[in-house]
DNA sequence: GTCAAAAAATGACAATACGTCATTTAATGA
DNA sequence: TCATTAAATGACGTATTGTCATTTTTTGAC
């Protein structure tokens, strides 16, 4: 029992290693180039190995986003843990979203990949379904602040977006900033100097425009994302600046 | 110069229609599983003359989503010529944005297949000048509707956001809102019944927040949209709703 | 109508990558 | 020590991209 949990180890470290190539060939040259071949050279293994571990390309690649969405989440806890107001939690929420993109190149890319053009149908049962249990958590994760928020009377019921809705509608705002500035547009020739300033704004318009207090006119939000970022996000903060 | 003229009318008869079998294989197949070798048997020509008009795979790519650019910003072209209020001409943007979506599959897949992953580099330079004159086009287009309140008053200049940063904002959360759609997410059993609804509070939200006169509480919008999907985009419309 | 020159079409070919599997190599424990 | 089991390997079959020498067609001068 010794020996099996022994080699049991060296499979899940070699496992951990070879993805680990991949996310930084991914970073290097773009998922497109990524090669099987080439993950076998680097590691020093030959291809057939490579291949008990991963079924196929597309396998390494839920992997990969499963992997950014735990950290995600693990994120998103903690900024639910924010003492504050439901808003303020959520804006912390915003915070976390912005700093995990910063801090997982790619990222959105990947799970773009992922989840476009047939690419789910190749891997293995067991990835995807802890693929779609994380996207289940992180959504209900972020809708219990808004729950927290009706049951607060932060919030109206029956405004005129329900829980999920708005966080169907942030999370589309969010992504889709991300998205855009993700392309190569050119933001800045556009008029658009600072788009996460921007969205960041457009998310307080919209919360204003449902009415949940403190309005962005009663309470200075900006001070409060710097907090947040200074002390719940401390660490991944100062990896981000250092990083650029 | 009439036989010249007749051969490149056949040339540029033969492009679209290979453009056309290709758009066509992405439909059914998607992008991953489109080959040259394909569109060669379809077509009957064989695979060097199809490399005779697109260098190469991402050529094609590029050049279908031009094609959908192009229609994008003719039905904003006319959503910003509807007769009302400058805010009931952006909500006819989103009307097109919507069915424009709709109505090209895979419109966004293939625009975000083009920009990640460093495809736009093997691209024609032709190709990728257009590709950034639609996209800068289309958002000055919007901008200009964003203008045309500050000037009529409906909109205060100096609001928390500038009209380009506007723009970039309703882009994200109308692109991002079709994209977390089209990742076939269980959203329904999210609690989100009604992403597009949803989509539509959100941006009446945002607009109400930043103080887009005249508010979703003075006016029905929704009745509006249905005049702009019945009168400015009635052709869309139809073929949008008896297409599913 | 003929024919040489130009243009266009063709498909064989080299290059590259995926995924498989028979064979080789290593580990185990009786 | 050795038979058995497990693991690693890389040659191979298949598929796709992009090139280019060769063949075919078109053109226009005579």
């Amino acid at each position: 029992m010794n020996t099996l949990s022994r080699k049991q180890r060296e499979i899940a470290e070699r496992h951990a290693l070879l993805l680990d190539i991949g996310r930084r060939l991914i970073e290097t040259e773009g998922y497109r180039n990524l090669g099987m071949e080439r993950i076998a050279e680097i590691s020093e293994y030959s291809k057939g190995t490579v291949y008990q571990h991963f079924s196929c390309k597309e396998e390494i690649l839920i992997q990969l986003c499963n992997h950014n969405s735990i950290g995600l989440k693990s994120m998103f806890e903690r900024a639910r843990a924010f003492e504050g107001s439901s808003r303020e939690k959520m804006l912390a929420i915003f915070v976390a979203h912005e700093l995990w993109a910063a801090l997982n190149p790619n990222c959105l890319e990947l799970h773009q990949t992922l989840c476009g053009g047939g690419t789910k149908e190749k891997v293995s049962n067991d990835s995807l379904e802890l693929h779609n249990k994380l996207d289940f958590e992180i959504v209900g994760l972020v809708a219990s602040i808004v729950e927290e928020a009706v049951e607060k009377k932060e919030l109206h019921e029956g405004a005129s977006l329900s829980a999920p809705e708005l966080v169907f509608s942030l999370w589309s705002l969010c992504h889709g900033g991300l998205q855009l500035r993700s392309l190569d547009l050119p933001l800045a020739k556009m008029g658009i100097k600072n788009p996460q300033a921007a969205t960041l704004r457009a998310i307080e318009s919209m919360l204003d425009g449902i009415g949940w207090h403190p309005l962005s006119t009663e309470h200075d939000y900006v001070a409060v994302v710097e907090r947040i970022k200074s002390t719940v996000f401390a660490e991944e903060q100062h990896a981000c600046e250092s990083a650029r």
